[in-house]
DNA sequence: CTGGATCCCTCACGATACTG
DNA sequence: CAGTATCGTGAGGGATCCAG
């Protein structure tokens, strides 16, 4: 039932690919990065995939090893999937590779999503760890579009995720969330997005320049663990 | 002609996949990490590609801005293809899913081929630079199946690539590929493998241990730039 | 409501043959 | 050498249906 289609080389890389190189695989492994997931959360985070592909993808990475599906203890009679250890060493792999993508990604298509999600994800991936200072505590509230997410640095830590913060220290509002790249990348003045409207604040203002200070896609990042 | 599936994300990564996530693409960029090829040559190094999805593969690269196409200069009335900057990027997340990979992959099938171009993407993978020494100065000479590839240690730096040493200080063969990757990953005792005969050495005995010390796919790795 | 299974259609992939 | 042409198959896409 589950054919794999080998590419007939003696490669880690190919063999890595006959893994994680199907088509929506290293998606789902995506979403998994940020903790364990039902069947019908993944299908909300990726939004055109087919529930059969879903099925079979899972069922393709459970064979090999990347995820493992654990029924939940009672009461909840539901089923999560998550990362295996051996999952979880791709993440630095898949961030890398949203780093890589991001650079060349253009204006959002009308069909496009931003989920709360891949919002995380691009914090995680753009945050510089070396910039963090262990004295300093800040929270911030994004929203974009349609979804919020936090980000609190303390401790020389980040802790990012979907949601809202109790007394944020600097709320970003953002309308389009086709704003939200141009920002991390520079390719967006935060002054000029703030006198335009197309970025709006509540809060210590001057925490803005902090924030694309510290999430900055572009500039030369020392390599992550 | 060219039609982009799109994963309908406003997403690093799902671009990234969209750009370079089809079947085979990957193998290519990987390819081509260790200098231009030519059609013919890309062939040869991915033995199951279809010659159609080779050409449409590259033209996709090619409009992503990933692999650049240059007809080379007479007399050679010839194309070749390379990376872009932006495609170069790709180098180490590449060799980081290869070493991902090499973790789970088993025994070579029959049909299963080792390129040259895949032993010297094994031993850039596999090489712990933080190793090296300056005053050090060693040649390898590989003979895997029927594949040679050499790599000279010299000045802290790795050197290595198809083909022949002139003087090599240890000469490793093993007859069947298969010995390779137990033995980068420990799995096989170097000294019980040459005393089986599983490997044969030629050269300053004493070098072998220094080999697999230099290039060990499972030891903890310090972060690659 | 979750967690899928089933059906059908289309197109990308894969194999082979052929050409400038 | 560097691709095109042709064609069959099966995986992906989309909608619907069903069991616990």
């Amino acid at each position: 039932m589950t054919r794999l289609r080998s590419y007939g080389q003696y490669c880690g890389v190919a063999h890595a690919l006959e893994l994680v190189g199907e088509r929506w695989a290293l998606l789902i492994v995506r979403d998994l990065i940020l903790g364990p997931k039902r069947f019908t959360d993944l299908r909300l985070g990726l939004p055109r995939i087919p529930t059969n592909v879903l099925t079979t993808r899972l069922k393709e990475l459970e064979e090999s090893g990347v995820v493992r599906r654990r029924a939940l203890p009672r009461p909840a009679a539901s089923v999560v999937y998550e990362l295996t250890d051996y999952g979880s060493q791709l993440e630095n792999i898949v961030l890398q590779l949203g780093a890589w993508g991001a650079q060349s990604m253009g204006e959002p298509k009308p069909e496009d999503i931003l989920t709360a999600d891949g919002a995380v994800l691009a914090l995680r991936t753009a945050v510089h760890p070396e910039r963090l200072n262990a004295t300093e505590r800040i929270g911030y509230q994004l929203r974009i579009g349609e979804v919020q997410v936090y980000a609190v640095l303390s401790e020389a830590a980040l802790h990012a995720d979907a949601g809202t913060l109790p007394d944020p220290d600097l709320v970003i509002t953002m309308a389009d969330f086709g704003t939200f790249k141009p920002l991390l990348t520079r390719q967006l003045d935060p002054a000029e997005a703030v006198v335009s409207g197309t970025v709006q604040l509540t809060g210590d203002f001057a925490l803005l320049p902090r924030f694309i200070d510290i999430f900055c896609l572009t500039d030369p990042r020392p390599a992550p663990v």
